[in-house]
DNA sequence: TGTACATCAGTGAACGCGCGTTCACTGATGTAC
DNA sequence: TGTACATCAGTGAACGCGCGTTCACTGATGTAC
């Protein structure tokens, strides 16, 4: 393929060249500015410069060309909050190093959600499910924030700072406290408040979780 | 009006008798199956037996009705969460007694996430705002689960069992906490999990808050 | 008590919109000989 | 190296659907005299 003019640019020849992927890119650019229910494949295929029924020939309907850009966008989180996490990996100690992992899977996640408020919407969009493993398989390990968080707490044990006893379901607690604090944040009654009082509240919540854990 | 035929009864007079609440407990069936989005202003119209354009007479549009709606689910939610925090309230020990309602209204909002997830979910669909508090404001006192957390926490300040300085701020966290797992729960990875794990992990969230306040 | 008339609460028909999806098709590509 | 042909990836047109909303209207109600 001598040139393979993608999306928005006119196609000189009649095939797309990644057609599929240009149709996820378009849902992603949906998505993150309107959430999940803004991944239209109508629009999707508009944007790919392409038929509407074209799609169809990647995707089997609008579920599954959802499906795949969820699975992105869930890369894409996993990827944003693994780079912040950097700093803490380093820590000599591994008492300290485990609960700076900790503290920085949930700052990182809350800082997510914000920024990319259409994105962390659709990545915890309800489902059909099925179809999200499988996307999410093909895209390699640590494709989900989730495990991030299940490594810290591994960290946490190995380092003796969280009881063997208390690791069991420990993620479903930690998980649901910062996840519930984010959507104060966007649709909640936090949704206007200053960011001085979100980052003060950011850390009692922090606290909160390792104090209750 | 001698014979008030609402809803699904045919009607004999041409005049309805209570149209605007008709089509708000039309909405509230839609909503209790469906969500938010179940909502939709024709099929109200249609279950109340009138004319789609007959909503107009009581409603701006599609959103005024949505909202009247909404208003009404944080109604009831807040009254199913009273009811469950009666026992709690009979208690002798101010202590014990303001720990067990906060220990309710964390329960009872599980419960209902659970038990009425159409509803549950309605309740906090994203809105434009500004409608909500006027029709929630016309419905009385007490009809948000919010004010009855914060009703919690302050009898646990006055019982000495949170400290005053800890007051501030304490309903986000708590409220994060126990909706985050609501969504766990409903959407997220324990959508399937069984009862007995659910109650566990329930138990072990409020502990965690009642520790970390 | 009866009648005229303004007001209110509904009707009937239609609008434009955008969606997901299906059909029969055609242009481009690559492989076998 | 050239040609025939199967396969693949797109096109064009249309479908049915249901939505929110607007228009000009009509039947029912209640009030003034």
């Amino acid at each position: 393929m001598p040139d393979n003019p993608s999306d928005l640019a006119i196609r000189r020849s009649y095939h797309h060249g990644d057609l599929r992927q240009s149709l996820i890119d378009a849902g992603l650019t949906l998505a993150r500015e309107g959430g999940p229910q803004a991944i239209v494949l109508r629009e999707a295929t508009r944007r790919a410069g392409v038929a509407p029924n074209a799609a169809y020939r990647h995707f089997a309907n609008r579920e599954a060309l959802f499906e795949a850009v969820r699975a992105q966008v869930l890369a894409t989180m996993a990827g944003a909050i693994a780079v912040e996490m950097q700093p803490a990996r380093q820590l000599g100690d591994a008492a300290e190093r485990s609960r700076a992992m900790l503290a920085a899977v949930g700052r990182s996640y809350l800082a997510f959600a914000q920024a990319e408020t259409g994105w962390f919407r659709t990545a915890f969009a309800r489902s059909d499910e099925g179809n999200v493993q499988q996307e999410a398989a093909a895209l390699g390990p640590s494709a989900d924030p989730f495990e991030l968080l299940r490594e810290s707490l591994d960290a946490m044990v190995q380092a003796g700072v969280l009881p063997a006893e208390r690791r069991a379901m420990a993620e479903y607690l930690a998980w649901s406290t910062v996840h519930g604090m984010a959507t104060l944040m966007i649709d909640g009654p936090l949704r206007h408040s200053p960011p001085g009082l979100r980052a003060q509240l950011t850390t009692r919540l922090l606290q909160m979780v390792e104090k209750g854990l």
